[in-house]
DNA sequence: AAACCGTGGTC
DNA sequence: TGACCAAGGTT
């Protein structure tokens, strides 16, 4: 071969055929051979496990698909839980705006559609918190609609098949479009996850196994390039460092102070201890309640998206009468940590420590 | 359009 | 150990 231009294009067979051999099991998916006799997956779940699958690992999805599907068996179930249970049972996942819209998307579904998801990624993608590639898993996967998913592997996969150059997020539509042109209208929502599954498995973003790849005599990094390098990515933005102050109040009864965080915003709509604002700067003391505060000697370390915390973490008891300025005492047998966002439970596992000082 | 929004695993 | 990374969406 001359150049890049002598390189055939792969084709949906040839990975279609490494997905009947290859497909990994998950609890969400209908393998490819049941697929195959008409066995179509139920879009409750697809939807659910694809919401929860943005930005997050297939492992630690796993669980949590298990705990909603299990405890809200259909969307009309979901649609009438109580706000606060949903966003307990999604605490630890992050990105706790997806919970709040899986609520609104389930209730829209339920009091607009009459119970049934729409079918077409047109209708899907006006739903709250579907967005272009959530749209086009739900309607390729269950749907059978010849939609292109476009997420970080199908990124991955594409850069390094035409061997793109231009760094992402600026090449986010030339990377759309190349997509666009090799998805099926034959099993498309195998397809789909068969080029996710490729880029999980095979087109891994350190030390691919293009030597295992079934699109490798098609791949022009792989022959012209350097695959392991793409896709370039604009550099990011340093993580500033900030610090706060975490109030854990308990009464004598045992109840803990804690309070719900307003709807937008970091941990939105998720319950934590009352604290100060998280800054650059120190930290105001901001006390929920009027008490001896005892500081803790470790802080509580944690990184979000865009900033360092580091939390320093106050206790205190309080006699029963005493009235909080803020929050609302939880009883003891209604607490529990792993309803908690990370970083509030990792200043809560502080507590069980023995040491701290005055 | 760029910033915001979590977490755990990996090297 | 710190930076990168993962089946993105909203504002």
């Amino acid at each position: 071969m001359r150049d890049e231009s002598d390189v055939s294009l792969p084709t949906a067979e040839t990975l279609l055929d490494w997905y009947d051999r290859h497909a990994r099991t998950m609890p969400w998916r209908v393998p490819p051979a049941q697929r195959k006799n008409g066995v179509m997956p139920d879009p409750y779940r697809v939807w659910m496990s694809e919401v929860m699958l943005q930005q997050t690992t297939v492992a630690a999805v796993r669980d949590y698909f298990n705990k909603f599907t299990a405890r809200w068996p259909r969307v009309t179930d979901l649609a009438a839980a109580e706000d606060a249970d949903v966003m307990a049972a999604w605490a630890g996942l992050g990105y706790y705006a997806r919970a709040r819209n899986l609520l609104k998307c389930a209730r829209a579904v339920a009091n607009d559609h009459g119970g049934i998801f729409p079918q077409t990624y047109a209708e899907l993608i006006k739903l709250p918190g579907i967005g272009p590639y959530t749209a086009a898993a739900v309607a390729s996967i269950a749907f059978d609609e010849a939609a292109t998913v476009v997420d970080g592997n199908v990124e991955r996969v594409m850069s390094r098949i035409f061997n793109v150059q231009n760094p992402l997020p600026d090449s986010k539509s030339e990377l759309t479009e190349l997509a666009a042109t090799l998805t099926p209208t034959d099993r498309p929502g195998d397809y789909a996850q068969a080029v996710m599954d490729l880029g999980a498995t095979i087109c891994t973003p350190r030390n691919p196994a293009c030597g295992l790849c079934p699109w490798r005599d098609n791949c022009r990094a792989r022959l012209f390039g350097t695959p392991a390098e793409l896709p370039h990515k604009k550099p990011k933005k340093a993580k500033p460092k900030r610090r706060g102050i975490a109030y854990i109040t308990r009464r004598v009864d045992g109840a803990y102070l804690l309070e719900t965080r307003p709807e937008s915003g970091l941990l939105g709509g998720m319950l934590g201890w009352p604290g100060s604002e998280w800054a650059e700067t120190d930290p105001l003391p901001a006390p929920p309640i009027r008490a001896e505060w005892k500081t803790l000697n470790e802080e509580a370390k944690h990184t979000f998206t865009h900033f360092h915390l580091s939390l320093t973490v106050l206790t205190a008891l309080v006699p029963m009468e005493r009235q909080p300025e803020r929050g609302e005492f939880v009883a003891e047998e209604d607490f529990d940590p792993s309803n908690l966002p990370t970083v509030m439970r990792k200043a809560f596992d502080l507590t069980s420590g023995k040491s701290r000082k005055s």
